[in-house]
DNA sequence: TCGGATCCTCAGCCAACTCCCAGAATCTGG
DNA sequence: CCAGATTCTGGGAGTTGGCTGAGGATCCGA
């Protein structure tokens, strides 16, 4: 299947470079762009499947790029990405047509929720299916509600996030700095430790029997899968 | 199924994407058009379902377009945006012909609530069914009745929208910004605090015992649906 | 004009959550 | 088998988010 194609428009070399690596980890074909005007120019040769916008820019700011997209007829979803004082007020009516925002900083996994949640919603592109299996270990995006064995289970934010990361990349074995990096906001400043004692919530909570899904390789990091 | 076809007529650029956007995410075809001569001459190739029209607009106004519609034969069922000031007897009469009407500012909701409404009574285009089921708490929009285990249950305005939403969404999450913005009036101000104080409204109304039908998500919004 | 229903804000409370730490347990190379 | 490295776990401090009740403003029908 042909990847989605993702416009990223953002000023801010760091973040942009590190939201394009991650959305390139995640199969998106992405096309980064430091201003909008450059991002509106090439529209009109390639029509992606999604747009991200960073709200705060000089020259246009991601609203008015949003809003030319849009008269130039292009219906083309949209995720914002803001900070935290320009939330709300100006924010109201964004979920209007599917489209979607995220307060800063995020972690990159909830931005590839968000970016496939909006591809499902709105039947954009190609759209990851909402539902991640694993044995008798259910995750509904859309219903965020996680079963195991038919059984409901609470998950924190947190809990959830990391499930979901591990899930997605079940097989797959990811170092502890690999999810720091997925799983925590971008400018968490703690250390590895964080993530045995969330591994250890989730044990508790969806791997307390065997067979095990949830395994430690010492010295690499965790991995999902069934057996052993 | 198809979708039924609507013509979305205004002259105010902001309101008119903002509808268009609501409207195509609940399914309906929409063809939006910024005055009436260019819809009526749409409309002589294509017959719409439905069509929802300005009141005020220069050159040709809602109710203009409208007789223009009838004289020349086209039965497409109406429903007017008005101003607050435009008075009762001269929209009443307009409703007759199984059209209806909305007064700025409305939330989006009630909106889609009243062409669907129309499209109901007119037999026109796809309507959706007009009772909504959870359990045993049922909405009936028809008779804009909510009972529970049989038992009527009396809601505000408000809180009939918001339980009306998350009904049509059940198994699904919806954020607050989400809600506001589905729900309340399209100009309305405030945060999701709000959303907290009618969610709380309706779990004493209608969700006291278990089990609960109302979920709240931390961190992410609210949901409705059986069990847990 | 009056009274009740409704809408909305706000602040205080509480439970849930995040994160860190330190000691226990486990693993591994020598 | 020992020692060092790594991981696990429980406790707990500090923060956040959601719930609730009180109360003021507004609308609307009698």
């Amino acid at each position: 299947m042909p990847a989605a194609t993702v416009f990223l428009v953002d000023d801010e070399d760091h973040l942009r470079s590190m939201l394009e690596a991650a959305l390139s980890y995640h199969d998106f074909d992405v096309r980064s762009f430091d201003n909008g005007r450059d991002a509106l120019d090439e529209m009109r040769r390639v029509t992606p499947d999604l747009a991200v916008l960073d709200v705060m820019m000089p020259d246009l700011d991601g609203f008015e790029v949003c809003r030319r997209m849009r008269t130039e007829g292009l219906k083309v979803p949209v995720v914002f990405l803001t900070a935290k004082d320009n939330t709300e007020d100006v924010i109201r009516g964004l979920t209007l047509g599917g489209d979607d925002y995220l307060v800063k900083p995020f972690s990159l996994e909830e931005l590839v929720a968000r970016i496939n949640a909006v591809l499902r919603r709105t039947g954009a592109g190609i759209a990851t299916d909402a539902v991640l299996r694993c044995e008798d270990l259910i995750l509904d995006d859309d219903a965020h509600m996680v079963t195991k064995d038919g059984e409901e289970i609470t998950l924190s934010p947190t809990e959830y996030n990391l499930l979901r990361f591990l899930m997605q990349n079940q097989g797959r074995v990811l170092s502890k700095a690999q999810i720091l990096d997925h799983v925590w906001d971008f400018d968490f400043g703690g250390d590895g430790g964080i993530v045995e004692t969330y591994i250890g919530y989730l044990r508790r909570k969806l791997d307390r029997d065997e067979p095990k899904l949830i395994h430690t390789v010492r010295g690499v990091g965790y991995t999902l899968r069934r057996q052993r």
